[in-house]
DNA sequence: ACGGGCCGTGAAAACGTTTTCAGGAAAATA
DNA sequence: TATTTTCCTGAAAACGTTTTCACGGCCCGT
């Protein structure tokens, strides 16, 4: 059915060496021919065969994402960025996700093996060693604990997971809270293991010792069920910093269903800044991480070291984040 | 450097035909060979070159998303449904999305060929003549104006974007809405046509002619754009219907920075019910699609049709859209 | 003891390309 | 005109697999 370089030779009458240098125009060729080889070509539909190709060549054109999983604005909006340069690039995206527990990794790794030229992994809940074995092709890490020295020729790009939640829990010190709370990410994952650094860094920075550090995650569900564990306690602290929008948006509907006031009784801070957190109400004041931007940035990265074989050190990226302050804060007793 | 299916022959001393058949367990083969071949493909970390071995069988163990774009979490959810099936059938997706533009629909196309077992389509915004470009393979379209008699063996899944703005409209008249506007999508979409036509047919039945239909969008500054048109008319409606839940929500945005009331002024109805429809202030009433459940049933049903080599006539499936009421809707002057 | 089936194995063909190699014709130089 | 260079072209090798084919040895029945 689907016809071959062969077809397209025998009817253009030539030979199968002068059709793949037509196609490719990659020496010269006679005037007639190139057109005897053009116009057979789109006669026939011909479409050349990717994996002969690529079975020759070292390229393939694709670019493997491997990511915990695909679920929420966050990822979604990470693929938008990279989409946007594959595209612009001529790439074509191949997305392993799934991983999100460890033992699917390997598989992961293996289904993009020489399908793609380069990888961008963001896998936050692995150890550097699991990660070793990615191997062979260029790769950007995001959000992800690997040792630079590991291997030379990778690029790495993390956010300041820890700057971020010390310097949301600065500003709600300043703001006067005393008393605060701090819901953590899923124990293994790097970023939230930082996250709950920067909040206890800042709270002793302070001298406060009365907090309490709550294990939640990062989706909404566990901001409600933490919210139930806070209410069960004698008194509520006045500010609870969060180690992810979508779980401070669940901690937030659930107190207010209990008729908890926010900012004016609780206040809360998130991290991400998905676009949720503008549309709640009240909006959710919270740390910003350009995502998106993150993911143009990695992929043309990696696109560039691709392009030019680029056997130069590995570069790490350190992104700031940024306090984006809305309504669900204020001064304790505000209201 | 990466090792080929010699290498282990040469390690284990026999033939690559026998390295081949003790990998795939093909046929029998003498119980030392088999172990030593095994031991040797462990200690090279041998893994088939996946081009060449799709070069040869038939089956490549992807598939192919075409998507429009990957942004919100409409697709969010979609690709999570889609990656839950993949994974537990062992498939790996292959995502072209950007063919927002028509022009970029070929090249979609291209991007797969020969590279995924099977697709699934959704392009709303394409014509069935263009649509005719995809061949070869098993097809699942979502949401996508293919007329079934096109090709036999494709399978549709529609939701009933018409009968679910003629519900809510009908669900707004009963409440007493007499003067209603309509934010429709993009002109050259389907399902944006379908939901405009839904919405004229509730009004048309009831006898109703004051309505004003309003070029919007399925982005948020579509529906902030609206508002200030409507802001700028004589007087408001008292509810909008509104083609898609982010456009809904720019839409109660801008209308509140100005002062208008939701709902006590304006209901609003939105379509889709993503995750922040639930979120936003007042919440939003819309219409739900299952479209993480539509996801994993169309790559199951792509895969049985892979899987089986079946030929069977394609299938349509029509699934009906949910109303689910919130705060954004009530009677109208109610507060 | 002898012929027929079965089992395990290696050689070789095939998949659809790109690229190297070498040869022939035409054009340029002497 | 003879010689070299240049240009264009086809044959063939290579990429890494799977699978067909054929061959030899073994077990079984007569």
């Amino acid at each position: 059915m689907a016809s071959t370089i062969r077809d397209v030779a025998r009817q253009a009458g030539v030979s199968i060496s002068t059709v793949s240098r037509v196609l490719n125009k990659t020496c010269a060729v006679a005037q007639d021919k190139r057109e005897r080889v053009e116009k057979a070509a789109v006669d026939l539909g011909y479409i050349p065969n990717p994996n002969a190709r690529s079975l020759l060549m070292k390229s393939t054109g694709g670019i493997g994402i491997l990511l915990p999983h695909v679920s929420g604005e966050f990822f979604s909006e990470f693929l938008t960025g990279l989409d946007e340069v594959a595209k612009n690039n001529d790439f074509f995206l191949l997305i392993s996700a799934s991983h999100d527990r460890a033992s699917e990794w390997q598989s992961s790794v293996q289904s993009v093996y020489k399908r793609v030229d380069g990888l961008i992994v963001m896998a936050p809940q692995l150890t550097p060693r699991q990660l070793n074995l990615v191997t062979d092709v260029p790769t950007v890490f995001v959000n992800t604990p690997v040792a630079p020295r590991d291997r030379q020729l990778v690029d790495i790009i993390n956010f300041d997971n820890l700057g971020g939640t010390r310097a949301a829990t600065e500003y709600l010190i300043e703001l006067g809270h005393r008393k605060l709370a701090y819901l953590a990410g899923p124990e293994r994952a790097f970023d939230a293991r930082e996250r709950r650094i920067g909040f206890v860094a800042a709270m002793d920075a302070a001298g406060l010792e009365d907090y309490t550090i709550l294990q939640a995650g990062y989706v909404q569900e566990a901001g409600r069920a933490a919210a139930t564990t806070l209410l069960a306690m004698e008194d509520l602290p006045t500010a609870v910093v969060v180690a992810n929008d979508y779980c401070a948006l669940g901690l937030a509907s659930e107190l207010m269903a209990s008729g908890v006031r926010i900012p004016e009784d609780v206040s809360i801070i998130g991290f991400d800044n998905v676009p949720s957190a503008a549309f709640a109400r009240p909006s959710l004041t919270t740390l910003s991480v350009p995502i998106r931007e993150v993911g143009m940035q990695a992929l043309e990265m990696l696109i560039s070291r691709i392009r030019l074989s680029d056997e130069s050190p590995g570069r790490t990226v350190n992104l700031p984040v940024e306090l984006v302050v809305r309504e669900s804060t204020s001064t304790p007793l505000a209201g």
